[in-house]
DNA sequence: ATAATGAGTTGACCTAAGTCAAACCTACTT
DNA sequence: AAGTAGGTTTGACTTAGGTCAACTCATTAT
């Protein structure tokens, strides 16, 4: 299966209208193939967010680090996920995270412009980013919530529910990190849960 | 000047597409005026949240209760805000959430069915919701990444920055709890702070 | 005017989670 | 085969913030 119908089917999936011929050369024309490898950076802090990535193939990370170097990870990604910080995407401002591959990266990229574009000529793509911005909000009030009212242990166990495959792709530091908890702690919390 | 033309200028002011006559008749005929008392709710945890409410007067607080009935406060409101627990809104889910009026509110609220008419019919309303959305998903990134990396007195010196009408409007045990502190833990910090 | 209720403050104490450091494991490199 | 680098575990100690309880002010209700 090549990437781009990797992207097709994932659009109808969750659209649920369909991508004529002349929206998938559209999208053809304007998504561009881009591979990084492991380790290397898909967005740096203070660079200006350009593309947003929908992942192929791969894994990545978005990290904040603060002014002791301690990094902080944002938000862990894999196939079908689209990649950015859409604070610098949208408002073409400079960022404050690193987006980093955490395995060898495929990503069909583009442009805030282009995006523009099939938004206005391709209904299915719109459909698409309507279902996806409710199921951010919905993720994120409920990511909120766990960040302030969850114990750590509450956290993981969340986890382990919604995103079981996380533990098989990410190392447990990463996985600590997005759950706001050094990996000590993790591996503490992992120790007592097999009693 | 009447709740509708508040309605009115604000989606104007942040779509920058003009609503028609017709427009404005469309969301007169089908967004209800409502009102509440001071500690009366918008919506109770378990029902659905059938009506998504634009603040015209007054604020509220979105909350949960948890096993030990610990109050969480996840979202504070305030004119020209929209009310609705959105998870609920979208999938017609019973809700876990509480949403209150902290001091006599007035909305106007219409249903999730009635929202898509709008976004269809009025270009204005739709210009809107992408808007919003983009502001949102852009907010709830920052606020997740205080969530996770700032200290309890680093969130509130963030909150005094971009909220600081929270201030006047919210009783502190409110925004204690909104910024996931403890009543005793936010009144701590603000003695020394004066320093 | 007085009681009663609820917010805010203060102090003493407790606990969940962080920090630091050492040891231990894999899995690649060369 | 040995060395190195990343990740994980374990232990000892520290700390930010929570909890509980008493006290002080306001504000509302009688």
């Amino acid at each position: 299966m090549s990437n781009f119908e990797v992207l097709f089917d994932y659009i109808q999936e969750i659209s649920d209208k369909l991508l004529s011929e002349d929206d998938k050369h559209l999208l053809m024309a304007h998504f561009k193939p881009k591979k990084l490898r492991k380790r290397q950076y898909f967005l740096q802090e203070g660079d200006v967010c350009k593309y947003i990535g929908f992942i192929v193939k791969g894994s990545a990370r978005t990290f904040t680090v603060d002014e002791k170097g301690h990094e902080n990870v944002l938000k862990l990604s894999l196939e079908n996920w689209w990649l950015a910080d859409f604070e610098s995407f949208y408002l073409l401002t400079p960022s404050r995270f690193n987006i980093e591959a955490l395995e060898d990266l495929e990503v069909l990229q583009s442009t805030n412009a282009q995006i523009e574009e099939f938004l206005k000529h391709i209904p299915a793509f719109s459909a698409m980013q309507n279902i996806i911005s409710q199921n951010y909000t919905i993720a994120t009030q409920k990511r909120m919530q766990a960040a302030y009212s969850y114990t750590a242990e509450e956290r993981y166990e969340d986890l382990i529910i919604n995103y079981p495959h996380f533990l098989k792709r990410f190392p447990q530091n990463m996985i600590a990190s997005y759950l706001g908890l050094s990996p000590e702690t993790l591996s503490r919390i992992r120790k007592n849960s097999f009693k």
